[in-house]
DNA sequence: CATGAATGAGTCTTCATTCAT
DNA sequence: TATGAATGAAGACTCATTCAT
């Protein structure tokens, strides 16, 4: 309990904190999530509790925010990483971020519902967005891309993305059938960003 | 409850009402659309006008999606209709889509915020997907569309749609641009469900 | 209860809250006048219904003090008006201020109690010690006060004969004794303001 | 609470302590002054060490008083000492009180708002209010204060020093504008404090 | 001596709904 | 039909105090 690096999450009561309204969002939507329910999820006899380590309900969601992408960029950076060339990478992303259905339901779930209801406007919602944004233009230019308008392409494939996910993370299934969800989808992404076939050779 | 005389939006007052209720969440959103905001909007004098004419909160709220999707239909309907084939459908339909924003921006901003929070899981909006799913069905029977997942599509690039319409109706931009918007959406559309190009000709 | 002409404090329900809240204030003092207090001094089931009522702690306030205001203009006004002549108005102004304590006890403490803890800025606070300078400019002017400083003067007597008030308020005396009161405070204001004795003959 | 061995504001933390709490006070007023705030003013990481130092909210409020009115005594001790006769010592007396405020604006602040909450009813305050009576009486006696009733006298005159030295204190003005409000407000007190000069010579 | 996490009652406010008129 | 006052639970948040370490 002695010398703990004592990162952003931490403190132990804080973590516990995270961890239970990540769950409480998973379980009843963000709108719901109040302190009481979420006291009352973590163990905690009052919400004061929860006042006592975070400013407030902005920076709790914060916190939660932090601790999913940190789980998140765990799961996906490396199988992201892996994939060579924009095409192969634009369907890692994809995959990998299916998959983690499989491994972090709740922390899926919640981001999803954070995002939809705009609470967390930070760099981290954002921040998603404008980087598909800039690998899409970074094949445009390296010709593996088509024209399309990379601003529109990241807002309406992201949150497609976001939807299938949240709707598999419902009720989550077997890794099989969403390995092939995840195959499923990028495909479509990945035609839906190709360079038009036919223009070429006229 | 019993002997509903009117038809469906029925009385005046509760037009009026559903009127005052959309715009609102328009405004402020679904999770701050109070029945006090709202009757204050409507120009009434009290919350219990609106208890009085609706069952609850569940029942106004039906009554608004109702109301957008007859306004949206009467839209895009026609539209749709006017095309020929499948995939020109497909194109209509996203382009009459973000059109609409042009027209009923509040109505637009409205219903896509209540979906997002999923308070109408009514036949609605699961209609709509079913619908698109079943437009994709039909297309990949008639070979012009690819043997891609239509389930799985039609979620994804549904809500991707509704994404784009929800930014676009933010700050509604002029209908040349709103036109470009549209335009670049369907043809991502269109190219993520064309049949696999490379497999024809061989 | 109908055609009624529905004034300020009227709707009886905020005339019952107001009462209420006069007489918790003077009771156990502004600090600690919540609407928790308020409410079972009222006899209502809930805070809720304050808050119905009024558009918060502010407006609350404020009404408190208009009712105060009236109750203690409709007693002091007359008096102060049958004097004649700057001195023997601010006598009456004193002396009728001190009877007021055995009329209106509950109304005096909470009065002061709120000037006191500065929570009304409102003109009623501000306009009292602003007539009470202008009484004293006039009677400058007509040579029957001395040459002080008139604001100073003001603030100085007039929160003295508050805290005189609030101390008789603390245990309303019977009539005679504040009546004794009344004009000892008197004496010493009008020797206060009186022009300086040594200067006129000579 | 047994075998206090320092002195009065003893142990260090317990000066800094009641410093910030003085502090805190003068500026956000005794209503908001928390532990919370004071503790963060102070620089402790937690309001467990005022719990451990102070017995209480009273007991810190206590040690206010009792700090301040050593300020203030060692101020206007010498002062008042310095002048001769009674008449000249309430002048020394109010002179001195208002000259303070540019010397200990904050403790002046503080100490005020204490009193008008109440908050200390302690030997403190009305040992003041004794002490002028007191001097009033032997005044009185020694035939240089008129035959008004000191008890009503101590407490207005001293209410009211207590107003304008607040104001003056909200926004300390210049050295030369306090002496001038000090001997302005002096005038005042000894006029309403002299002997009816009109029964004299008759 | 000192810490700081924990407590639980307390603050005001908003909400959807009910009910007598 | 319509009204609008009443309700009471729930909302986030603050507070002074306690206690194990």
């Amino acid at each position: 309990m002695l010398m703990r690096a004592k990162t952003f999450t931490e403190s132990g009561r804080r973590a516990q904190i995270v961890k239970a309204a990540i769950e409480v969002i998973a379980e009843v939507g963000f709108a719901k999530a109040s302190f009481t329910r979420i006291a009352k999820h973590a163990g905690l006899s009052s919400t004061g509790m929860i006042s006592y380590h975070f400013a407030g309900k902005d920076d709790l969601l914060a916190a939660c925010v932090a601790e999913i992408e940190e789980v998140t960029g765990a799961f996906m950076g490396p199988r992201i990483d892996a994939a060579e060339g924009h095409v192969a990478q634009l369907r890692a992303y994809v995959e990998s971020n299916v998959a983690l259905v499989g491994e972090h339901p709740a922390a899926v779930r919640a981001l999803i519902d954070i995002v939809k209801n705009g609470a967390a406007q930070s760099a981290a919602v954002n921040g998603r967005l404008a980087l598909v944004e800039e690998h899409f233009r970074a094949g445009q230019a390296a010709g593996v891309f088509g024209p399309f308008d990379a601003r529109t392409a990241a807002l309406a494939l992201m949150t497609g993305l976001d939807a299938v996910v949240a709707t598999a993370a419902a009720a989550p299934p077997d890794p099989t059938e969403l390995a092939r969800l995840g195959r499923e989808l990028a495909g479509l992404y990945v035609r839906a960003t190709a360079p038009d076939p036919e223009g070429d050779p006229a």
